[in-house]
DNA sequence: GCAATAGTTAAGTAAATGCTTCAGTGTTGA
DNA sequence: TCAACACTGAAGCATTTACTTAACTATTGC
């Protein structure tokens, strides 16, 4: 379900936003509530659980309510998904690189 | 330049969108012309060139032009700031976890 | 030279996005 | 019990985005 493409495009989408991008900074070093979320970003509350809400279904934010406050974490899994999806498109390229100049050196040999 | 937050921004939001991402896919098993980007999507070659303008803003992809054809090629470089943010926030987020389950281990031998 | 090729640019448009405000709901602590 | 707190949801609005078409420029091959 982590490679599922429309997972992985709300990810991007998710992170391509750089309040967003802050939220996860900030749960990166800890869980939060909301309203801890919301206090170094400059818009309402409200704004901020809209952003919540689209990081929860990405799959990278995960929040469990207790009372009246809903305690939000960060998903390891699905930030290595994405994390992934570009090692791999990296890797490719490289290996790429790494097959042309070996040709490149083998050709030279020959001469 | 590559840890530069507005640069970071362009290449997060140039990751957001699924047809760029495809052409980064198709980028990542080698060099393409633009028409060649564009053929396996269903969009005008027009759509194709703004998605590769922001491509190429973002430093996710190097293009050069010779004669009527603009080659385009992958940037491992970007991809790497890219997934070096991401690597960050997780790692950062696994050692919190493993502090915390250190820190369970402890208390539960004092018992 | 000239038609086909490869890409570029501008203008327009429909839908999506990122907010705001405001009016709620449920929870807690004194 | 009741005011403060921590959200939640809906409606509205300005901006941005992802296209389209159409008109254009610059190369290339015959």
């Amino acid at each position: 379900m982590l490679h599922d493409p429309a997972q992985l495009d709300l990810m991007f989408q998710a992170l391509a936003d750089p309040a967003r991008r802050q939220m996860v900074d900030r749960l990166s070093r800890g869980p939060a509530s909301v309203t801890q979320l919301a206090e170094p970003l400059e818009m309402s509350l409200s704004a901020v659980v809209q952003h919540l809400n689209l990081l929860e279904a990405s799959g990278l934010v995960r929040t469990q309510k207790v009372g009246r406050v809903r305690t939000c974490q960060i998903e390891p899994k699905a930030l290595r998904a994405a994390e992934h999806w570009i090692n791999e498109r990296r890797l490719s390229w490289e290996r790429r690189l790494d097959r042309l100049g070996d040709f490149l050196a083998e050709t030279k040999d020959e001469n």
